[in-house]
DNA sequence: GATGAATGAGCATTCATTCAT
DNA sequence: AATGAATGAATGCTCATTCAT
C-alpha cells in the first residue's frame, strides 16, 4: 500500500542521513537527535522509526550490504565472455564506486571495527565476507575451466587474498582524499599483479 | 633525571592501558576515568598527566608510531643479503606481528578512522605512511640495481600497491579471529604474487 | 441500547486491565501504552475511551468501589440472625476476599497514597470510608439495641478503630504472599478480640 | 575524620531531601533532578553520592530503618516496671509519632508497595518487621510469666494480629489529615482492646 | 604530585498526548 | 469508531573537565 511504502520511504531517508553522519564523524559522533534534526522531525519521532540507537545503526548496516550487491550488478556493462573480463569488472567496479562513493568504504571499516563488539553488526558483515568469497572462487574456477587461468591455482587462498588486496586499496583510498588518479594507478597495479599470478 | 625518568613511565603505563581499553571498546568506548581506574589512580591524577582526553589519545598514536618502528628492527634477523630476501623480511614482520599481537592494527585502524576529524593523529598517521613508503621504494631501487627486480617496475606506484595490500591482510587479520595458519596462507599468498610481479 | 452497552463493555474491559497492570507494577508502572497494546488497540483508541491517563485512573477508581460494594453481598450468605453474626459475615467477608484475590488490596492502599494528591480518587476513598463506617456503626448499635454488645460502646470510636484494624489486617496480608492458613489465624485473632471488646 | 563525617552528612542531607519529596509527591514523584535541586547541587553531583534512583531509594529505606528503632527509645521514658506498662508505652510511641510525624508512615507505606517489586527494598522491609514481631513476643512472653497476661495466650498469633492492628492505625492517621484528637481516641480504644484481650 | 568533590553539557530513551485521516 | 504518525517535555544517567586543598 501507499501507507506502508510511505514508511519504507521515510525509514530509508533516515538511514541515509544517519550514514552521512557516519561519514562525517564517525560511528562515535552518530547522535539520535542530530539524525532527527537533519530530518526535520523531533528526536521522539525518530524513535518511532527506530526505538533505539542500535536499531538505526543496524538499518544502517543493513543499507551497506543492500549498495554492496547492487553495486556490481551495473546494468550497462556487457556480460564478461571469460574470467579475466569478470575479474577486470570486479576490479573496475572497486575503482568506480572508490572514485563516486568513496566514503562507501568509510563506513564499511566503521562497521567492521563495531562489528567485533556487536553481534548483529558481525553477522551482516560475515554475510557480505562470504558473498564476496562465493563470487571470487566462482570466477577464479571458472578461468581455470576456460583455460585462462592456471590449473594448479589454490582457488580459496587465492579469494582470499584478492579480497584482502581489495580491502586494502579501499581503505588507502578512503582514509584520505585521494586524487581519482592515484586511486586508479593503484587499482591498475594491483590488477595487473592478480592477472600476472593467476595467470598460465 | 630519576624523576622524569619516573614521570615517563607512569605517561607510558597509562598510554598502555588507554591502548589496552581502545582494542577491548574501540574508541567509542574509551573512558578517562576507566583508564584511571584501572591504573589504580584518580581520575584527576591521569587529568594531571594527560590534561585532555584528546592528550590522552595523541599518547596511543604516539606509542603505536614508536612499536611500528622498532617492529620491524628486529635484531635477531640477519642484515638482508639482497633486496628480494629484505622484501621477504618485511613480510615475514608483519606476519609474525599479526599472528603475535593482532590488535595492534585494530588501534590502527581505529586511528586511521579518526584521523580523519583530528588533525594531530592524522599527521602521525602521515608520518608513519611517508616512513614506509620510503622503506619500500628503497628495496625496490636495491632490487632494481641488484638485477633481481625488473628494470621497468614503476617504483612508486609498487610501493603504493604493497602497502595497500599489507593493509589489507592486516586488517583482515585484525577484524576477527583468524587461526594462525589462515594468517599465514594469506602473507604467503600475497608475497608469492608480489615476487612474480616485482621479479623479472 | 447495543451501543451504549458495547461501549460501556469496552471501558469496562479497559479498566480492568489498567487494574491488573497496577497490581503487577504499581501506579509508578502503569503505561498508557501498555493497556492499549493488552486490549490489542492502538494507544489512540484507548485515549479515545479515556482521554487522559488520569480518566483512566478514575475508573479503575470507580472501579474498586464497585467492587467492594458488592464484596460484602454475597447472596448465599444467610441474612445475620443478630449483631454478633453480622459483625461475624463482616470479618468473614475480610477473610474471603483476602484469600481469593489479594490483589484488591494493593490497589486500594496505592489509591489510598494516590488520594493524597488527587482530589477526584481522594473523594471516592472518603465515599467507600463513609459507606463502611455507616455499616459498621449499624452493626454496633443494632447489637446494643439486641443486648448483644455493651451498651457504652462509644460506637463512632469502635467503628473507627474497627476499619482500622481490617485495614491493617489487609495491608499485611496484601503486601506480601501469606498462606492461606496465616491469614485466617490473623482474622481470626481481631475477630475474637474485637468480639470480647464489644461483647457484654 | 572530618572528611568521612561531611560525605555522611551530604549524603544525609540527600536521603532527608528525597524522603521529603517521597511524602510530597510519592515514589512516582521522585525526580533526581529535584532532589539535586533542593540540596542547591547539580545533578550530577547527586548522582556522584547516589549513583542510581535506586541507591538512593535504598538510602530512604535505610533512613526509615533507622528513624524506627530509635523511635520506640525515647530516652525520656522510664524503663517499663511490667510487660503491661511496656505494651502501653509501645502504643504511646505509636501515638506520639503519629501525631508528630505522620509522613512517617506514608513512605513506610510506599516503600511497603515498592518492595513488592523491589528485593533490595523487601529485606529491609521484612528485617524491620521481623524485629518488631520479636520484639512483641518478648512483651508478650514477659507478661505471662509476670502474671499480667493470660497464660492461653497464643503469643506469636497475638503479636502478628498487633502489628496488623498497628499499621491499620498508622495508614489510617497517616493517609488523610487526621486531627490529634482522633488519633489520640484510635489508638486508645484499639488499646484497651488489645489489653482486655491479653489480661487475665 | 595527587585527589575528592563538583559540574555543565549532553545523551538515548520514555511517555502521555494530539490530530489529520 | 479507530488509528498511524508525530511530538514536547521530561528523565535518569554519563563523562570529560575543573579546582580548592
Amino acid at each position: 500500500m501507499a501507507r506502508k511504502a510511505r514508511e519504507t520511504d521515510r525509514r530509508r531517508q533516515l538511514v541515509e542521513i544517519a550514514y552521512r553522519q557516519i561519514v562525517a564523524r564517525g560511528f562515535e559522533g552518530l547522535r539520535f537527535r542530530e539524525v532527527a534534526a537533519e530530518a526535520g522531525i523531533n528526536n521522539a519521532t525518530l524513535a518511532y522509526y527506530f526505538p533505539t540507537k542500535e536499531a538505526l545503526i543496524q538499518g544502517v548496516s543493513e543499507l551497506l550490504g543492500e549498495r554492496l550487491q547492487t553495486s556490481q550488478m551495473h546494468g550497462d556493462e556487457p556480460t564478461p565472455k571469460n574470467a579475466l573480463e569478470e575479474l577486470r569488472q570486479v576490479f573496475a567496479g572497486l575503482r568506480r564506486r572508490l572514485t563516486e562513493d568513496p566514503s562507501f568504504f568509510i563506513v564499511i571499516t566503521e562497521l567492521a571495527l563495531r562489528a567485533r563488539r556487536d553481534p548483529a553488526v558481525e553477522s551482516i558483515g560475515e554475510q557480505r565476507d562470504r558473498f564476496w568469497v562465493r563470487r571470487l572462487v566462482r570466477i577464479l574456477m571458472r578461468g581455470i575451466d576456460e583455460g585462462v587461468f592456471r590449473g594448479d591455482l589454490d582457488v580459496l587462498a587465492t579469494a582470499l587474498a584478492l579480497m584482502a588486496q581489495m580491502r586494502g586499496i579501499a581503505q588507502h583510498a578512503a582514509m584520505r582524499e585521494r586524487p581519482a588518479k592515484e586511486i586508479a594507478v593503484l587499482v591498475e597495479t594491483v590488477a595487473e599483479q592478480v592477472e600476472r599470478w593467476v595467470g598460465g
